[in-house]
DNA sequence: TAGATTGTTAATCGATTAACAATC
DNA sequence: TAGATTGTTAATCGATTAACAATC
């Protein structure tokens, strides 16, 4: 809890709105895009896939930026939350680890039109370092401070696999970079005031599968397959207590 | 909401507690592979990146698995868990939209070594069709229907640019497919009973930026900023002062 | 037994939602 | 003015956390 200063004041918009706006922003763009000058907070939520409640809330912590009786005029809305995100200028940002997925992530239009700017590609892969990517080289890891400096780049991106993620946020830390969005299945230790966001894929389908499980009460899939090894990690006493009740 | 049985009751694990069962899941799988036969709540809590208190909370929720003064059975603990995602047994999945990103899908190993099994890559483009990815042969969208039905699959995964994402969950939801996780920067509007995760890249940069404009006093992501030099935040009513309600 | 650690309680914190007064 | 819609309030719900009694 940082002190704040009057005039900036008034500025603690909560992590679950702030998720939520890069969402209204992009709304508000497809609306502009479509023509449309004005809209309600009932189209808004709409378009954003939440509640007009919700969406009224988030915006308050902004400011007032609507008419009553009227509307929010889409220009201007969005333009409040693009400078409240911090997307009214350009974010350099570097990619470590140019597998499948660092190649997907480079090639990826979003990041470049919602102003982020991919300014380096790194692998520690030597045989990597002859290949352009999305029309970007590839460069040595080793590359990463010297870059971080002369770009300024705050943001880094890791695309490694899991054994090598915290040896590169480390370096990342190292070279003056304190927002990570990590891929690779691994959690990351980092210093206070280093930000990490993950994006975990299997982690993500886990939570469909548990609740696909209970959707189709246990029947829908295959059959029980062992997970490795761990088969009968309970033995008979195996499903014990909880005996699920299943087919 | 639906009305449990009392043998399987005692059932309702909490959203948040869900999404982290998959973390401790992996936590548990990388100790038992270094040998690890025992752990306390502290130690795992500390490979999964969360504090005692809430990993001793979340897995309440499942049972009583551990033993006071010793701690959990790692093998047997994994089991546990494992049973409650419902990763114990395969699950099919179809990806559709076969560009860089559903390459990277295709190809990424965390799938099938976490129980999920692709069982098809479809795309809308004949082009696509000859080619084969990690493996397995790019089939025409119209496919989906019968691929679903034959292999048994509930999940599936959108990784299509975002115009065309609502008509594959709309093709997706028709074939029988009730669980969606999905890659396209777009709203998608399924039937009830139907759950959708979405994994937006952009998104995650957006809130990164947020905060990182926040940490380097407003400015451009121009000078590194000491870490915690937060203190000064703000400068001077840098942000062309935060001057809210501009009529 | 003495030491260790779980499982649970209760307090706190943060997020969601419905309702409505303010006001265009 | 009358109708529409915001911005805010207050109630509710869900998640986190510290503390500790239970118990191995």
């Amino acid at each position: 809890m940082t002190e704040r200063t009057p005039t900036e004041a008034a500025r603690d918009i909560p992590e679950a709105t702030v998720a939520r706006l890069p969402v209204y922003l992009r709304a508000l763009t497809s609306l502009a895009e479509s023509g449309t000058p004005t809209c309600s907070s009932e189209e808004l939520a709409s378009a954003a896939g939440v509640n007009s409640a919700k969406l009224r809330k988030d915006l308050s912590y902004l400011g007032s930026y609507g008419t009553r009786g009227v509307g929010y005029d889409v220009e201007y809305l969005r333009y409040q939350i693009a400078r409240e995100i911090g997307v009214t200028h350009d974010w350099p940002v570097v990619i470590v680890g140019i597998g499948n997925l660092g190649h997907a992530l480079a090639n990826f239009s979003g990041f470049r039109s919602r102003g982020f700017r991919v300014v380096a590609l790194l692998d520690a892969d030597p045989g990597r370092h002859r290949e352009q990517v999305a029309g970007i080289d590839v460069r040595p890891f080793s590359d990463l401070a010297s870059i971080v400096e002369e770009q300024g780049v705050a943001i880094g991106v890791i695309s490694t696999p899991a054994h090598a993620a915290q040896d590169v946020a480390d370096a990342m830390v190292a070279a003056g970079i304190s927002s990570i969005l990590n891929f690779a299945p691994q959690v990351l230790a980092v210093p206070e005031g280093v930000d990490v966001r993950k994006v975990d894929l299997s982690i993500e389908l886990q939570i469909l599968a548990y609740h696909q499980q209970r959707k189709s009460s246990s029947a829908a899939g295959q059959e029980p397959v062992a997970l490795d090894g761990v088969g009968d990690a309970g033995g008979l006493g195996d499903l014990d207590g909880r005996v699920e009740a299943p087919a």
